[in-house]
RNA sequence: GGUUCCUUGGCCGAGUGGCUUAGGCACUGGUCUGCAAAACCAGGUACGGCGGUUCGAAUCCGCCAGGAACCUCCA
């Protein structure tokens, strides 16, 4: 709890120190999926980088409600004000009720995170599931005149907002700017300037994801959820308000306009973006269509991918990258986050066959402090790997018998590589050590070992080689080492 | 066109004024091994271009080149 935590502010530009609204506590509130859709690398990018967050500040014994949304609902497909509901869209598709097809993506949503060893938020709130508290908010926001009903919609007045307020504090953007380069889209006339934004929007005839209210049978605008639940569950202002990069404008911009009228105040001290994952040097999204699911990842079922990936690989490949900056996909950076991974791995197996000296040749306390300083530092996750092999080479060392360890520095060396790789970075041990003694299988392996053994012993090369091509070929592999010999999956 | 940002060695990717060998992978050498694989140890290569500020810049400023995100739903 003692430690001075940077975080950068996309509000000023800066890494600031990190001082909780209320002591030893935060709330966090990050922007989740948007249900219409199997979940594809890009959304493990900010469901990962909030994790590392809630573990490190969770570790600091601070008090974390984390709360990470679900978009079920106002979100339109094409030209904003004409378009369908994504949900209702996609639902006519493929003949579902429009909550069957939310039901099935959250929960699909929900399996691939638990794959990632994402931890769950504390709230995980629907936006169909809060629409009074979506259209109370617009009624305060009309009733201080910042919004206008107009054709059964309602408006926000983003000129009027800019009178009182600055418009474009998170993106830089001003209002003149956005007058002369905004689009000109269908249905605009409704409006009073093109940047206005829909805080309730008329339902078409044919759109079925509709409620009653004052104004139309319709649905709730692009960005009214977020400061509808943000404010419910964390108050009129918290902590963090997280997501992805790309939502900085107009949606948390937006955000913010619509916060700071109905609540008086603006609704975050601290915003956090998390940068983009490309392919190609382009933005792996929707949009473009070239996005690789996480269920592809895992069975290696996709033309650009070389091979499967482990959730775990995916893990440590995108720690191995601070969340600011963008992250590159290819089948060489994976390959070469797994091999990283695996070393890491047998390293940290390998932590209780190390044996104390009487003396100490090792720097643990400077280890620490280093790994400390990393995350502390806008959690710069690459540094604290680094400095974690750092740690996996002492282990060698120290087993090697190429460096000693006193009893006190062991102790306290198992403690901080145990805490910063399984509970802070979240990376779970190998699971393809599960195999153990009592398997069925491990008998006959140990037994095949022993033939081949015996082969060696009487120099039989060829039945030992046999032995151990045939293995290969069925998928395990023999590694000989200098105290006999052992077996792996491949 | 506007806003925000990026350009580091074979690849991924940290680093923001003067030793960081960042780290990982690949590569090379070594140890081990019947051989091989694996494992471990060791080692080399960089800072888009041109100017400027400075005793000193990958790191600050300017210009140029190239690229990205956002301006429309997107993590």
């Amino acid at each position: 709890m003692d430690k001075e935590i940077f975080i950068y502010n996309t509000l000023s530009r800066k890494k600031e120190r990190f001082e909780p609204i209320t002591a030893h506590k935060v709330g966090l509130y990050v922007c989740g999926p948007t249900v219409y859709g199997d979940p594809h690398l890009g959304h493990a990018r900010p469901a990962i980088t909030f994790d590392l967050l809630t573990r490190f500040l969770s570790h600091l014994e601070y008090k974390v409600r984390y709360v990470r949304n679900i978009t079920d609902v106002g979100h339109l497909e094409n030209d904003a004000d004409e378009g369908e509901d994504k949900v209702a869209k996609k639902a006519r598709l493929e003949e579902l009720e429009p909550m069957e097809v939310v039901q099935y993506y959250t929960n699909r949503y929900h399996d691939y995170m638990k794959l990632l060893n994402v931890k769950s938020p504390s709230i995980e709130p629907r936006a169909s599931g809060h629409i009074i508290e979506q259209q109370e908010e617009i009624k305060t926001i009309l009733e201080k005149g910042y919004a206008y009903e107009s054709n059964g919609s309602v408006y926000f007045d983003v000129k009027k907002y800019n009178e009182a307020f600055p418009y474009g504090i998170l993106s830089g953007r001003n209002i003149d700017d956005l007058l002369t380069n905004t689009r000109t889209l269908d249905g605009q006339s409704e409006k009073k300037n093109s940047f206005d934004f829909a805080l309730w929007k008329k339902a078409a005839p044919e759109h079925i994801m509709r409620w009653p209210s004052p104004w139309s049978d319709g649905f709730p605008g692009w960005h009214m959820e977020c400061s509808a639940m943000s404010k419910k569950y964390l108050g009129d202002h918290f902590d963090i308000h997280g997501g992805g990069m790309d939502l900085l404008f107009p949606h948390h911009e937006c955000e913010i306009a619509q916060s700071t009228v109905a609540h008086g105040k603006t609704p975050a001290k601290y915003w956090m973006h998390n940068n983009m994952i490309t392919i190609g040097g382009q933005k792996m999204g929707k949009s473009l269509g070239n996005f690789i699911t996480l269920e592809q990842f895992f069975t290696g079922d996709h033309e650009k991918l070389e091979q499967a990936y482990s959730p775990m690989t995916i893990r440590f490949f995108i720690l191995q990258a601070h969340y600011r900056s963008t992250l590159d996909f290819g089948n060489e950076a994976l390959q070469a986050a797994e091999k990283g991974l695996n070393r890491l791995n047998e390293a940290m197996l390998k932590l209780d066959q190390m044996e104390a000296s009487s003396q100490s040749d090792c720097d643990i306390k400077s280890l620490e402090d280093k790994l400390y300083t990393a995350i502390c530092d806008d959690l710069n996750s690459p540094i604290v790997i680094a400095n974690l092999f750092d740690g996996v080479k002492i282990i060698n060392n120290v087993l090697a018998g190429k460096q000693k360890i006193s009893a006190s520095d062991l102790n306290d060396f198992k403690i901080i590589m145990r805490l910063f790789v399984y509970d802070i970075l979240g990376l779970m041990p190998a699971d393809n050590v599960a195999v153990t003694s009592d398997n069925k299988l491990d008998e006959v392996m140990s037994l095949m070992l022993q033939l081949r053994q015996n082969a060696k012993i009487n120099k039989d090369w060829a039945t030992a080689d046999k032995i151990r091509e045939e293995l290969l070929n069925m998928g395990f592999v023999i590694k000989d080492g200098s105290d006999g010999a052992s077996w792996e999956l491949k």
